[in-house]
Parts: structure tokens; C-alpha cells; sequence
DNA sequence: CTTAGCACTCTGGGGACGAGAGTGCCAGCT
DNA sequence: AGCTGGCACTCTCGTCCCCAGAGTGCTAAG
């Protein structure tokens, strides 16, 4: 019993065909359909108990009396919950994500963003995803440049991470200050960025008013681009996906999907609000940020060895298939640790 | 005449006034309304048969028999070109644009990042820019950096931008044409983009083949950081605007245009083949692109002094406040064109 | 517990219809 | 010669009605 959400195997068969059904088609899915395609040996009416059940439970809703049932959010979480196994890709899907991995890695970045494209691409809705921050990266350049009226903080990753910030001169300034600065900037290189930030945040505490204010602007560049989690971009693509036809959104739901994933904060909240170790879905109002717009996110993290780098994943509509998306999600997600780990050595 | 574009001077004023009316309202207009609206002290019959003559002409069209007139897109033109005068902005946007560029510019990128989300915001449609190419900024560093597997060519100019590019080793490979190349590179610290390039092009003619490759790589991301016009990248920004339920757009259109807008290679195209010397404007089926969906493109070049950097605009529905979309384009360049004078000495 | 049967409900599509908007054209006026 | 009032005509759009069809819930019997 508990294999099915506690509801019993013919209803957990019901609602796992309305889902199917209703995914497919884009129509409420009545009685007399699930009789014929799930084959339990029973009439429709035994089936329109059932699914009266299933309503009362919360799991499926009437858009108006006589029409058929669609799944309520609760149904599709119940649904993906007790998937009983695993999606298997098409042949084509397959061959596409192996083609994408195929070229050796040199820029995960690079990378990131052709494989958000990709996911856009095999399942049709839009590809999410969030960089890894630089915390355990080490640091092969980390430099201060004068660029006459301003300066720049330069950081370069092991792995080829480039991080820049121009900045105002501080106040206080002096020819000495910036080449002390840049002298001990020179000595962290071979260090990560995180051991590197603490040590720029010790060495300032030393040194006299103006070379500490560059050192902590320096530290502060590494901080950003440390959490992951509050890096400054999310990367999205596919959108064109969304304003597809067949999408049931309203224009104005759709408008304010859009202006979601543009506002780069607010999507690293939601996608760092859903992080799981797997792939993980959100559907609809379980999350107040895509409730408001009939949306789900399917994601998961990518790794190199044993650390989480970053999170990748679609976002699409609530009447989503799941099982393909949470397939591609995670074969991505799968292929693309793969490529980190081996860049990582 | 020949300033109302050779169609005398009252079928200008009442292609003029179905312009205003149908882009405030998306109705088709009628005769009726322009004899109030434009004061031109005739009867309606009279303006029923100027707007049959205009139709003649190509410049308006009949969505049915009994139905007002909308312009075509060469009513648009000819209104575009006629206008009487330049645009003036709200106060609220001329203080938007103000408050914008009110900070010290540090960094021209990121400013011009801000300025497509204000021109987005000004004008309720998308925001676009394709950002300058260097090759007439200096290179403040250029090296090769050893990233165990791979290497990367790191590329800093006096204005702060920075390109980067990892790398294959290439085939022939030995210590000592690394360190050549590192050596020759930090020569052209100080020299121009292009100029660096034709010479790296010098250079690697005199060399060995192992660091002859390593030359040519470097040149290659000096090339492509060189050509504006082909940029790797367009900034996009705002397109959330064009999902507005006010818009006339159809899902299908819609979706196409969300794709192309994707497409960096073929935005860069058609802002490529759009640009002007001032506030230029193609109208729907102008360009074969944006035929496709109905659009129209505002764009401006901003300049450092008199060298043309890039250009920046808007796209928004054929159906468009020209006049204040042209305002708003033309204010903004003008601005980013002061900022980058400014940050140019 | 299941099911056949049935009455009931609600949607959606297909006319029919009239109001309204707008046109084109003509004949007369200035 | 150009303008205008008048008028017949056309087409859309909203509304109403109606009916077929899909689907439900309930009941009574197996």
C-alpha cells in the first residue's frame, strides 16, 4: 500500500492515467477514456467512484461539472512520487545529448550554457541553470590593474573561470599601497578562492588604511564569485519554447513567466529554494513563486566528484511530462558531472 | 511638397492622424473620426476619399470592406519620414534616463547592460544592444596562461573588457614556444587591438611552427574581440514587454520572434544590416526578418567621440509609438555616447 | 463491491438576427 | 473643380437560441 501514496493500487492507476492522458491530450480526461486505455477490468462507472474519490482526496478537479477530470497540483506531486520507474529516453534524445558530449570539455561555463540550450531542445520547455561558484576552485591569477581613472580586480579559476570588477579608486591612494596590494595578491595564486578571500581578509587587518581598502575590494570580488548560490547570473534559454501554441498559459500568465526568468535574483532564489540532491520537482503553488503563473521546475545538481557545483534544469508548465523531462534533467545533469569531474582530474 | 513626401499636404495629415489614432487604439479607424480628430475643416466624405486615394497608394489598407483603415507598413514609413519634429520625452522618463546615468561609469558594459532594461522599461517593448568591439581600445594584458590540460588566452583592454578563450594545446608543443609566446604577448601591452592582431599575424611567420599555432590562437581571440559587428554576443533585455496582452501578436508570431531573439548570430545580422549614422527604423516587412513577425526595429549608434562603439535599440510591434519610441532611443545613445566619450578621455 | 441504466448538467458549435460602424458613390452645391 | 450631405450597401460582432455530445452522479440490481 505505502508503494502507492496510501491510496490504494486502482486509484493510484487512475490518477496516473487522467495525468498521462491529460498531458497528452490538453483535455479533461473522463470516465469512459480511463476504462478503455488503463486496463483494470472494470466498468466507467466503477472508475467514476474512483474518481470522485480521488477529487474528494484533492488529487483531481472538475473545470465544470460535466466535463472530464484534470490533475490538481496535488495529483501531479502524487503522481511523480510514485512514478514506478525511471523515464527512458528516445533514441533521438539519446543521440542528441551524446553528440553535445561528445567534443572534449575545455570551458565548463561554455558548456553549461550549450547544455541548458540542449535541455530546452529535448524537451521543449525552457533550460535553467545556475554556474558553480569558485569556492575550492584554485586561483591562477589574481590580479589589481591600474586602468588610469579606475581599476580593475582580475580573478582567474583553475578551470577557467574569469572574474572581473572595475572599480573607483578608494580614497585613500597611494602608489605603494597598490603595489604592496599587488604583490600579495601575487602570493595567493595556487590558493582557492575561498582560503584566498579569508587570507586577503586577515592580511587587510595589517596594513595601513589604504592598502587595506584595496584588499578588501579584491576580497570581495572573490567573495561573489564564491556562493554558487548568489552568483551574479542564472543562465537561461529556450524561452521561445513557452509562447508556444499548444501551451495553455494566458497572456498574462505568460508575461509574467517571462518577467521571472529575467529577473536573475529571483530565479536563483527559486532554483536555490528547490535544490535537492536528485532531481527534483516543484510543481505549481508549491513553490509562491511559480504558483502564480501555472509553472513547474524539474532540476538537479551536477558535481565534480562529491561536491555540488551548480543546479540544472527546465522550467514549463504544470501539465508537463514529467517522466520525459526528469529523464533528460537527469541524464544532463548525469553527463555533465561526468564532464566537471573529468576537468577537475 | 516635397516635405509632406510628394502626396500633398492634407492626405499627409490624415495618414498622419490614422497612424496616431490606430497605434493609441488598435482599432481600425474610420473617416468619421479622423474629420474630429484632425482639425481640418472638412467633412468626413471628403476624408473618405482622400483615405481611398491613400489606400490606392499603398499607404493604408482594409482589414474588410466596412471597416476603418489601418496604415500598411509603407503608411508607417511615410509617417516615420514626415514627421514634423523630434519626439520629446515624459518627465518621468527623462528623469528615469537621467537617474540612470546619474552614477560615475565604471564600466561600459555593464552600463550599457542597464541601458537595453531602460530603454525596455521606457518604451514597454524588448531592449537590444550589440556591444562594442575593441580594436581601437589598448590591450592592458594579453597572455597565455599553462591550465594544466588546457591553456587560455586572457585578453584585458584599457576600458575594461575582457575576453578569454580555453584552449586545446596544440599539436606541436614544447616549454620554450610557450615562453616565447608569453614573451611577445606582453610586448603588445599598450598596443591596440587590431594593431596587436596584424602583428601576432607578423610574428608568427618568423617563428617555429610550435609557437607559430600558439600565436595564431592568440590572434584569433583578438579578431573576435575586435569585430563589433560580429560580436559573439547581443544583449537582450525587456522581452517580457512583448508578451503583453495589449499586443496584437498572434502565440505562432509570437514564438517566432521570441526565437529569433535567441539567435544571437541573426540579431547581430539584422541590427548589422539596420544600423545607421542616426535614430534609424525599419518597419515589418523592410527587412525579411523581422518580416516574418510583424516587428519594427528603433536603433541608434553610440559613439566615443566620433567612432562608431555599437548600437543600441528597441524591437516592439510594427503597431508602435514611433515618435516616443524614436525619443526615447535617440535620448538614451546620446547619453551612452557621453559616457563613452567621457570614459574615453 | 461492481455495474448497467438513466436523468441531469454543462459546454461548444452552429445558425439567425439586428445593431452599428464604416464605406463608396452620386448628385447637388459653392 | 472640389466639397459635402445623403443614402444604399456591406461586413463584423455580440447575443440569443438551440441542440448534440460528453460526462457526471445516483440508484437499484446483480
Amino acid at each position: 500500500m505505502a508503494e502507492h501514496g496510501e491510496l490504494g493500487q486502482r486509484k493510484a492507476v487512475v490518477l496516473h492515467t487522467v495525468v498521462e492522458e491529460y498531458v497528452r491530450t490538453g483535455e479533461p480526461v473522463g470516465s469512459e477514456t480511463i476504462a478503455e486505455r488503463a486496463s483494470l477490468g472494470v466498468s466507467s462507472a466503477t472508475i467514476r467512484n474512483e474518481m470522485a474519490a480521488l477529487e474528494e482526496l484533492g488529487f483531481l478537479s472538475h473545470p465544470h461539472t460535466s466535463a472530464g477530470r484534470i490533475p490538481t497540483d496535488a495529483g501531479y506531486r502524487h503522481y511523480v512520487d510514485t512514478l514506478p520507474a525511471r523515464g527512458r529516453l528516445k533514441d533521438v534524445q539519446r543521440r542528441a545529448i551524446a553528440s553535445h558530449f561528445a567534443e572534449a570539455i575545455l570551458d565548463l561555463e561554455e558548456v553549461l550554457k550549450g547544455s541548458v540550450m540542449l535541455l530546452s531542445r529535448l524537451t521543449q520547455y525552457a533550460g535553467v541553470a545556475v554556474p558553480p561558484g569558485a569556492s575550492e576552485e584554485q586561483l591562477v591569477r589574481l590580479e589589481l590593474i591600474d586602468m588610469g581613472p579606475t581599476m580593475m580586480v582580475l580573478a582567474v579559476g583553475q578551470h577557467g573561470r574569469v572574474d572581473k570588477q572595475i572599480l573607483d579608486r578608494p580614497e585613500h591612494w597611494s602608489t605603494e599601497a597598490f603595489h604592496g596590494a599587488e604583490r600579495k595578491l601575487r602570493a595567493l595564486q595556487g590558493k582557492t578562492y575561498s582560503s584566498s578571500q579569508a587570507k586577503l581578509l586577515e592580511l587587510a587587518a595589517t596594513v595601513p588604511s589604504d592598502e587595506h581598502d584595496l584588499l578588501l575590494m579584491v576580497a570581495d570580488v572573490l567573495r561573489l564569485a564564491t556562493r554558487g548560490e548568489h552568483a551574479t547570473h542564472v543562465m537561461v534559454g529556450g524561452v521561445a519554447n513557452l509562447a508556444d501554441e499548444a501551451q495553455t498559459w494566458r497572456r498574462e500568465t505568460l508575461r509574467r513567466l517571462f518577467e521571472t526568468l529575467e529577473r536573475e535574483q529571483e530565479m536563483l532564489q527559486v532554483l536555490h529554494d528547490v535544490a535537492a540532491d536528485d532531481v527534483s520537482v516543484t510543481i505549481g503553488a508549491e513553490h509562491p513563486t511559480t504558483g502564480g503563473w501555472e509553472a513547474s521546475i524539474v532540476t538537479a545538481p551536477f558535481r565534480a566528484g562529491d561536491v555540488n557545483l551548480g543546479t540544472i534544469g527546465i522550467v514549463g508548465p504544470t501539465r508537463m511530462d514529467y517522466l520525459s523531462a526528469m529523464a533528460s534533467v537527469r541524464a544532463v545533469a548525469e553527463r555533465l558531472s561526468e564532464a566537471a569531474t573529468e576537468l577537475d582530474q
